[in-house]
DNA sequence: GAGCACTGC
């Protein structure tokens, strides 16, 4: 080495060292930055931009805690800045050894703090600084550790990230190595000359090819994005986030500038997006106020193979567009081999296969069928901890019920074994169940030990385990069908498709090869399983579906381009449950009314309900109650031992005024105790669900706004709430047979009252129920009194004197009708109640 | 006096 090479390293050496200094000031001034913001808003309900703020403030600190290591600090003392001298005596002193290690360190350093200042400059919104066009391999290493610490403090704050789909394959280290090492890279120039060459294409990739953070990028250096945005459709909202912060890390841009996310609540873009990830509903909703998207040049709809609702829909729609645009590009990715399907579906479009990156695993089959799949899951779970080698196990079962019990034998059954066993630890998880307890799948296994998560279909898609080795699947799951004829809804146990079947067992193939239980023959899997899981749309009630088509301008819905229609039958069942909401005039177009129930995301009769509150001036009440019955049936949280407090506890809310009141007051009681969390322990509510149902309310109270209905306040008058309860649900409406059983006024049917309802002893003689589930009964869940000539009143077009006449009133002994409510009231109070 | 698969707007 010459003299001059020399000095010119050790002057490089000491900027280094001057750097150093510099961003140690810079750490300690973030942590300052960091704790007066945290001070500053102690306490106080911080705002969504507040938060995001917050919670960059903290990955920035933490980022340059984690990597400012201040090691061997005591063997080397940094020289003083740009004292090249000193550093050149420093120099002579040290090591081989050290002066490398040294060299290593400072040059980490540099890379890592390079990306800090871009990082930075990007909060003042100065410039734009791209890693992969010119120094990209040496900011890369770090971005992979960014990328790792993103996730972990997502998990931190309690978001189950999702990102298997979001291809965070970490084998590689460095970003741009490794975004070269994902299977979709080699086929870069192919996939942009068929964008290119074609409107529309298809893109089969199996998960972990790249195909989601990839391919958006691609377009854009393409220059795709000069004449519009990129769109990107996910189905759930964790994905849309987490993908969009892995995409604008690689790309070295700020999270909500060039690359953003919508989803509902949160808008993280700005006039600078590019690439917008978002969820496939907000998509849809965005076509209501843009019918051609004019501000896309391409539309990306990924993860199609799972067939959400919305996904359906814009299939139709995106097909649609792409007829009328030349310019509009149409990509379509889906993991699993219905390419051909879709391919069909647009007309032939060409079909990428990208290969992924998995781990085999090894399927087991029974020999002959199991009866009893809980025994068989329960001993094959055993069969494993005892026999194989240590990994995680992964259960898959139907519902909160059969995890509860199983959990319970589980624990009995290893507790005979003693001490001759590893400790076996067993995680259940479901989507009720509240986060902080979800949050335990998420703590690594102790050394020696295993642990088994018994889970329902949650795992399936929308969250990942790592360290899962072995699935047990016993083959079955929960669907939701629902029968247009009764418009009755019911939730049963079904066998899987071969498609869920291949997706369970992939989870044990992330971090290593695996193996998959199935509880069943491998002639049912071959033979048996259907190809794929029957659309949604086909299962479901699709009043809100013609709504959304209607008010988008498509009058001919039977002829409407779907994928796989549904049931002409449902179809006109929406249609007609809409024409009775008076949303469709006779000419099935819009009327104003239906208008406005468009704008807001709820079903037909919950936003008919919220228009029509205007007339009884009591929109402030009836846009909780709408919050409230939209977040479902998940308010109220029942565990197993202490089922009869809980009981109590939600009757509490329900002095016989009928459910929606209840859940009216469950609300204003939470506003009461200004939101608080210990709260809806006491009183055993959902903290999760309440706070969604704040968001909604929000949500719903900006679009009354919009369309002009003055938020008014009717707390005294309970019979103007029931009567625009009435206006949306008159549809549903049900008198009391002699029997104690309900017979509905349209499409006649023997139903009951939920028993989980509050009114189920009072037995009111006319009511109006919110939706009707068959389970061992058919029952009506969420139900009003109602007074008979309201539905007269209110639906003149719909219910005539002669339905609501009732001779049977004078029969009735006195009493029975309207029970005293104060007898039952301090039933509840006293206890009594609920017990048995 | 019974039961709540999972998403999304």
């Amino acid at each position: 080495m010459t003299g001059e090479n020399r000095i010119d390293k050790l002057r490089k050496l000491s900027r280094q060292t001057y750097l150093h200094n510099r961003k140690r000031k810079k750490l300690s001034s973030l942590e300052d930055e960091l704790r007066d913001y945290v001070y500053i808003f102690e306490g106080v309900k911080l705002t969504q931009a507040e938060e995001r703020e917050l919670s960059y403030k903290k990955e920035i600190y933490e980022l340059a805690k984690e990597h400012f290591v201040e090691e061997n600090t005591d063997e080397y003392k940094m020289p003083d800045a740009y004292d090249i001298d000193g550093a050149i005596n420093q120099e002579k002193r040290f090591s081989v050894a050290n002066r490398r290690r040294r060299d290593t360190e400072a040059v980490e350093m540099m890379k890592f703090f390079a990306e800090l200042d871009a990082w930075e400059e990007h909060q003042k919104g100065k410039s734009t600084l791209k890693f992969g066009s010119q120094d990209g391999k040496n900011a890369a290493e770090d971005y992979n550790y960014v990328f790792e610490d993103q996730i972990d403090f997502v998990q931190l704050s309690g978001i189950d990230e999702e990102p298997s789909e979001a291809e965070s394959g970490s084998i590689s280290r460095g970003l741009m190595e490794e975004r070269k090492t994902l299977p979709i890279y080699s086929f870069r120039d192919e996939l942009l000359h068929a964008v290119n060459d074609h409107q529309v294409i298809i893109i089969e990739g199996e998960t972990g090819c790249g195909k989601t953070t990839q391919l958006p990028q691609y377009l854009h250096e393409a220059g795709y994005t000069k004449q519009g945005m990129i769109a990107c459709t996910q189905p759930r909202r964790v994905a849309a986030m987490s993908v969009a912060a892995r995409v604008s890390h690689e790309m070295g841009v700020k999270l909500g500038h060039e690359v953003g996310y919508s989803i509902r609540f949160e808008d993280c873009t700005s006039e600078k997006t590019v690439i917008k990830y978002m969820t496939d509903g907000m998509l849809l909703r965005e076509f209501l106020g843009e019918p051609n998207l004019s501000s896309y040049s391409v539309v990306m709809v990924d993860e199609a193979h799972e067939r959400t609702l919305s996904t359906d829909i814009l299939f139709g729609l995106v097909k649609d567009i792409a007829r009328s645009r030349k310019d509009f590009k149409l990509i379509v990715s889906s993991a699993t081999l219905d390419a051909v399907k879709f391919s069909e579906f647009f007309d032939g479009a060409p079909i990428f296969r990208i290969p992924g990156h998995r781990f085999p695993v090894v399927p087991y089959y029974t020999r002959v069928p199991e009866a009893d799949y809980i025994g068989a899951a329960i001993s094959t779970v055993l069969k494993i901890h005892v026999t194989e080698p240590l990994g995680d196990i992964l259960l898959f079962l139907t519902g909160q019920e059969e995890i509860e019990s199983v959990d319970g034998m589980l624990k009995e059954r290893t507790r005979g074994f003693g001490t001759k066993i590893a400790e076996l630890i067993i995680c259940p998880i479901f989507a009720n169940l509240p986060t902080e307890l979800q949050a335990k799948i998420f703590e690594p296994t102790p050394e020696g030990a295993r642990k088994v998560v018994l889970a329902t279909n949650i795992a399936e898609t929308s969250l990942t385990i790592n360290g899962i080795k072995y699935v047990v699947d016993p083959g079955f799951c929960k669907t939701k069908s629902y029968n247009p004829r009764t418009g009755m809804e019911s939730l049963v146990v079904n066998p899987i498709s071969r498609a869920s079947a291949n997706q369970r067992a992939g989870r044990a193939g992330r971090t290593g090869p695996g193996k998959c239980f199935r509880l069943y023959t491998e002639y049912s899997y071959k033979h048996e399983l259907e190809d794929n899981a029957v659309p949604e749309i086909q299962r479901t009630n699709l009043a809100n579906v013609v709504l959304t088509l209607k008010s988008l301008g498509i009058h001919d819905l039977v002829n409407f381009d779907f994928m796989d229609p549904p049931p002409s039958e449902a179809l006109l069942r929406a249609l007609e449950q809409l024409f009775a909401l008076n949303a469709l005039n006779a000419k099935g177009e819009l009327t104003k009314t239906g208008r406005r129930m468009a704008e807001f995301p709820l079903d037909p009769m919950l936003s008919k309900m919220v228009v029509a509150s205007d007339k009884y001036k009591c929109s402030e009440e009836i846009v909780t109650i709408a919050a409230m019955l939209s977040v479902g049936n998940t308010i109220f949280y029942c565990p197993k031992d202490k089922q009869v407090h809980a009981d109590n506890a939600r009757m509490n809310f329900n002095p016989g005024n009928g459910d929606h009141i209840a859940l009216l007051n469950v609300y204003n009681a939470w506003k009461e105790m200004e939101y608080s969390t210990q709260w809806c322990y006491e009183n055993y509510v959902q903290v999760r669900s309440m706070k969604r149902a704040h968001d909604i309310r929000d949500q719903l109270e900006g679009l009354l706004q919009r369309v002009q209905i003055d938020i008014r306040s009717n707390p005294s008058d309970l019979d103007a709430t029931k009567k625009a309860i009435a206006s949306g649900f008159f549809p549903h409406a049900a008198k009391l047979r002699k029997d104690g059983s309900y017979r509905t006024l349209k499409n006649p049917q023997t139903v009951y009252i939920h028993p989980s309802s509050g009114v189920v002893r009072v037995h009111p003689r006319w009511l109006v129920y919110n939706e009707l589930v068959l389970t061992t009964k058919e029952y009506m869940r969420q139900v009003t009194d109602i007074k008979p000539e309201w539905l007269v009143e209110i639906a003149p077009h719909y219910y005539h004197l002669k339905d609501v006449d009732d001779p049977a009133i004078k029969k009735m002994p006195r009493g029975q009708g309207k029970p005293a409510l104060w007898q039952w009231n301090s039933q509840i109070k006293m206890g009594r109640v609920g017990m048995r």
